[in-house]
DNA sequence: CTTTGGATCGTCT
DNA sequence: GACGATCCAAAGG
């Protein structure tokens, strides 16, 4: 029986990014009573990679980037929208993990009222703006220490492993760098028995 | 189910 | 001044 919630190790975030972002899968964003289940990351790593905000070196915005691996990186999309990653990377070598999609774990009320237009519960979290939005993450939230547990916003693993066998195909939404194929999503469950 | 186009504003050049 | 690491509604299959 295996109860207790594990911090995922700080060291582990220093290896390379894409494989941080494997790592991730199924892992746990509590914020509060809001719990969802890691289920889609995109890896973006630092000066070699041109899709990276990190690419070109430190701005006001970007600089949780920069901080310890570990740290809470949120920035605003397209004026509107929210989205969070776990900066992964020895501190020098900025690399992030972009969080797509959780499955809704816990505080679904909440959730539903903090994403008024989800048609379905399937639909609150899977984007990285809906997460954000349905977790009640936000600005104020970046640089953030998530493996402290004292922070608001924490990442926790409990008994669920990462898939050994995630699905993997190119990042979306940017226009540099479109064929790396560093996005992993946990395979729907009919995808598992073979 | 898929495709398409508009919204919207902070950030960096 | 241009461009997004996006979301949503509407319309068509």
């Amino acid at each position: 029986m295996e109860s207790s919630l594990r911090v995922p190790d700080r060291a582990g975030l220093e290896c390379p990014v894409e494989d941080v972002a494997r790592g991730l899968l199924n892992a746990l964003l509590v914020v509060g009573g809001r719990i969802g289940r890691i289920v889609e990351v995109e890896a973006y790593g630092g000066a070699d990679d041109p899709a990276s905000h990190a690419h070109r070196g430190p701005t006001p915005r970007n600089r949780s980037m920069f901080a310890s691996p570990g740290t809470l990186y949120v920035y605003r999309s397209y004026g509107l929208h929210w989205c969070a990653n776990v900066v992964s990377g020895a501190v020098g070598s900025p690399s992030a993990v972009l969080v797509r999609a959780v499955a809704p774990v816990a505080g679904l009320e909440s959730m539903r009222r903090d994403r008024p237009r989800a048609r379905t519960d399937r639909d609150l979290a899977n984007g990285p703006g809906k997460l954000c939005a349905a977790l009640g993450i936000t600005g104020s939230d970046d640089g953030a220490d998530l493996l402290d547990p004292s922070a608001r916003v924490r990442l926790v693993r409990d008994d669920v492993l990462a898939p050994c066998d995630p699905v993997v195909s190119p990042r979306v939404g940017i226009s540099v760098e479109v064929e790396r194929p560093w996005r992993f999503r946990v395979p729907p469950p009919h995808a598992g028995a073979r």
